[in-house]
DNA sequence: ATTTACTTGTGTTTTGATTAACAATATGTA
DNA sequence: TACATATTGTTAATCAAAACACAAGTAAAT
C-alpha cells in the first residue's frame, strides 16, 4: 500500500471513522462490525471494508474489526509524522469557536498559536493559548514550527495575510474567509464555506 | 434538462460560481470567460462550461458569460422555490458566526429564528434575530415555516433536538455538532467537522 | 459431523463525474 | 475574402469511487 495514494474520500473517513471510535465506542466494546461503522456514518459496510483493505487493516469473520487495533492502525495512517502544529489566524467567534473545539477533542493537531490584531486579545492566552500580533507571524510560525494555518479572520486581509503565511513555511491552510486563495505551488489549500453547504442543502431538501 | 438529477457538485460549484461573480465581479466587468472562472474557484475551464451546459445556459464565443445573467439563471436553479427561512440551533460562538456570516451574505437564505437554552440569550434579539426557547421549537417552527436548521448545540443534545426538529418539518439539518445523527427518511442532512477537514489537510501538507 | 448464520476480503461491474478533444462559431486582420 | 485567433458547446474517452456479488472463514446450533 502506498499511503500517499489513498484517495481524499478514504482520508476523511478514517477520520472519521477513528473519531467515532475513540468517542462512543471504545468505552463499553471492544469490536465493531464493518455495518455498524457504516451506519453510524451514513455510508455502506462494503466501503468501510474498502478502506480497511486500503489501508491494509484486517477483522475477525466472527468478531468484526478490534477498536483499539484500527484506532491505532487509522493513526498510524494519518498522523504518520506525529504531532502537527496549527495557528489559528483571527480570534473573532469563529476562531474561538474552533480554538475551544479543537481542544475538546483527542487529536494531534494542536494549536500553538492565535493571532490578531485586536489589543485587547493580543498577549493574552485563550484557553492556554497565547495570542499574538499578526505582524510577528513569521517569527513565531518557524519558532513553533506551526504547519497548518486556520484563517478566521476578515476577508479584507486574507489574500496577503496568507501569502505571507505560505511564505512562512506553512504547508496546510484552511480557509475560512469567503475569499478564495491562490497560493504559491507546494501548499495544501482547503476552502470550507458554510453559505454553499446550507444552499446545497436547501436546494436538495426541497422536493 | 431535469434540474433535480443535478450532482451535489454542479450545486456547491453553482452556489460558488454566483458568489464569487456577485462578490468580486459585477462590479467592475460584464462578462467573464470560462478559465477566469475556473482560475478563481480552482477549477478547470472545462468543468465550469460543463456545469453552464448542465443547467443550460448559454455564452457568447467572443465575450465569454454574461454575468448579470449567469447570476440570474444560477439563482433560478438553485434559489428555485424562492426565500427559504433557516433558523440556528444554539447561539454560542460559533452559532452567532454564522448568523453574522449569513446576513453579511447576499443570499435568499434567511436566518428568522434562533434557539437557545440560556435565560441570558432568550428573548433578546441577535443581530436583530428573535431568540427563543427551544422548548418551544415546534410552534415557531410552523409559525416561521422554517425549513432549514443550522445546529450549533452542545452535543449531548444534539441528536434529541434533531429528532423533534425533524418532526416539526423541517426538510434539511445542518449539523456541526460532533454526533452522528440518524434521522427519518426524507430529512436532507449534511454534516461537517472542522476536524476531519483539518486532518486531511495535515496529512496532505506532508510530503 | 453437518448445517446454518453471519462475517470479512476482494475481484468484478456499474455508475457517474471529470478530463480531453475537437467541431462550430464569432471576431479581428491582412 | 481568406486567414488567424480565441472561445464556447458537446461528444467521446478516461478515471475513480461505489456497489455488487460471492468465496472463504468462523462459530454456534442441531
Ligand atoms: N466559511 C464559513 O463558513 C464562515 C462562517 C462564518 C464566518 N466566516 C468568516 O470568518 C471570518 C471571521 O468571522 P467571525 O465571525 O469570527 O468574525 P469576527 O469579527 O468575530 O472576528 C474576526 C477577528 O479577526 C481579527 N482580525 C482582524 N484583522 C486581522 C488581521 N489582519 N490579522 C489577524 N486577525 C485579524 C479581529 O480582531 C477579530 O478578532 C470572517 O472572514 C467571516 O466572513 C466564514
Ligand atoms: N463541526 C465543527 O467544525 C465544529 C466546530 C466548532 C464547534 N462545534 C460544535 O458546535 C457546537 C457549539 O460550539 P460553540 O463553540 O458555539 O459552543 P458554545 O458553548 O459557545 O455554544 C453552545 C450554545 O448552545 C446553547 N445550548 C445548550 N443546550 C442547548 C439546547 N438544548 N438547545 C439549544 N441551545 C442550547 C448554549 O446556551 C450556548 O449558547 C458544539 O457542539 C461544538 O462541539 C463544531
Amino acid at each position: 500500500m502506498d499511503i500517499k495514494k489513498l484517495p481524499e474520500g478514504t482520508i476523511e473517513r478514517l477520520s472519521k471513522y477513528r473519531r467515532c471510535l475513540t468517542t462512543y465506542c471504545k468505552f463499553y466494546r471492544e469490536n465493531i462490525f464493518s455495518h455498524e461503522l457504516a451506519r453510524n456514518l451514513h455510508l455502506t459496510p462494503e466501503q468501510v471494508r474498502r478502506d480497511m483493505m486500503l489501508i491494509g487493516h484486517s477483522g475477525s469473520h466472527k468478531n468484526g474489526y478490534n477498536i483499539e487495533e484500527l484506532v491505532e492502525k487509522i493513526s498510524e495512517v494519518i498522523d504518520c509524522r506525529g504531532k502537527t502544529n496549527v495557528a489559528v489566524f483571527g480570534l473573532g467567534n469563529l476562531g474561538q469557536a474552533i480554538v475551544r473545539y479543537l481542544q475538546d477533542k483527542e487529536t494531534r493537531l494542536n494549536v500553538e498559536a492565535i493571532f490578531d490584531v485586536n489589543p485587547e486579545k493580543i498577549n493574552k492566552p485563550f484557553l492556554s493559548v497565547d495570542c499574538y500580533h499578526i505582524k510577528d507571524l513569521k517569527r513565531i510560525i518557524k519558532e513553533k514550527d506551526i504547519r497548518i494555518a486556520v484563517l478566521t479572520l476578515p476577508g479584507d486581509d486574507a489574500h496577503d495575510m496568507a501569502l505571507e503565511i505560505a511564505e512562512a513555511g506553512v504547508t496546510g491552510i484552511m480557509n475560512f474567509t469567503p475569499v478564495p486563495l491562490k497560493l504559491p505551488e507546494g501548499v495544501f489549500l482547503e476552502e470550507y464555506d458554510i453559505l454553499t453547504s446550507l444552499e446545497k442543502v436547501a436546494f436538495f431538501a426541497k422536493k
